[in-house]
DNA sequence: CGCTTATATAACTATATAGTCATGAACACC
DNA sequence: GGTGTTCATGACTATATAGTTATATAAGCG
């Protein structure tokens, strides 16, 4: 989005990469795992979800390279792909904190 | 999301965030706003989207805080908040252009 | 080979929302 | 006031998907 305007079909890409960002859910399970790298279950003991709606957030996420997976024996490990998510929520949440700085600045004289 | 875990509203906003991007068309409307300040109709015309269509998205893209805009007589002029949006997406667009030829690299000898 | 455990997936329901059409609201101009 | 222009919004339909339940797949173990 720098420089040449994106095609349809980047924009297209561009949007479903978001989209796996766009849910709470999903956004707590990577949270989960900045812990550290788990498996399925050991995701499902640290967020209280359901196995099958896990598991399928889990394939969302790798399917947008959020996640890598490794298979061991009957289990499978998960794990954040790298730091790019992190940055992405940084700057939400700068603009979160900067949103409520100011309208506590607007209702300031009570 | 660089420290300390978000709570459940936090992440609720973040997400609201995400799905705010997480649309072509609003992707689209974007674009377009980099050629400049623009009318309602203004954009109608840039991207070819439905007058009523074009009017909502503006509005989710206003709520979360892209875009800002002031009326002019009976016109509203809309135009990128800041520079933030952009960032998010050339992290978006770094990844796919590196899973692309990562892609092309495992297909190279045919 | 059964039996158990761990994960993925199919079928289903409920909810959200993109796009369209019709209409409302606000302003400008005669 | 009447008319036209610009934008916002309500009602509607069609589609996508989150969460759940039940089942399939696959590995380890007796």
């Amino acid at each position: 989005m720098s420089d040449r305007p994106l095609s349809g079909a980047q924009l297209d890409l561009v949007a479903t990469r978001f989209k796996s960002l766009a849910e709470p859910s999903r956004l707590r399970i990577l949270q989960a795992l900045r812990q550290g790298e788990a498996t399925v279950s050991g995701l499902v003991e640290r967020t209280g979800f359901g196995q099958a709606n896990l598991s399928k957030h889990l394939q969302v996420l790798h399917a947008a390279g959020w996640v890598e997976r490794r298979k061991e024996g009957v289990s499978t490990w998960y794990r954040l792909a790298d730091e790019d998510v992190l940055r992405l929520c940084d700057i939400m949440c700068g603009r979160l904190g900067r949103e409520a700085a100011s309208r506590r600045k607007l209702f300031a004289g009570r």
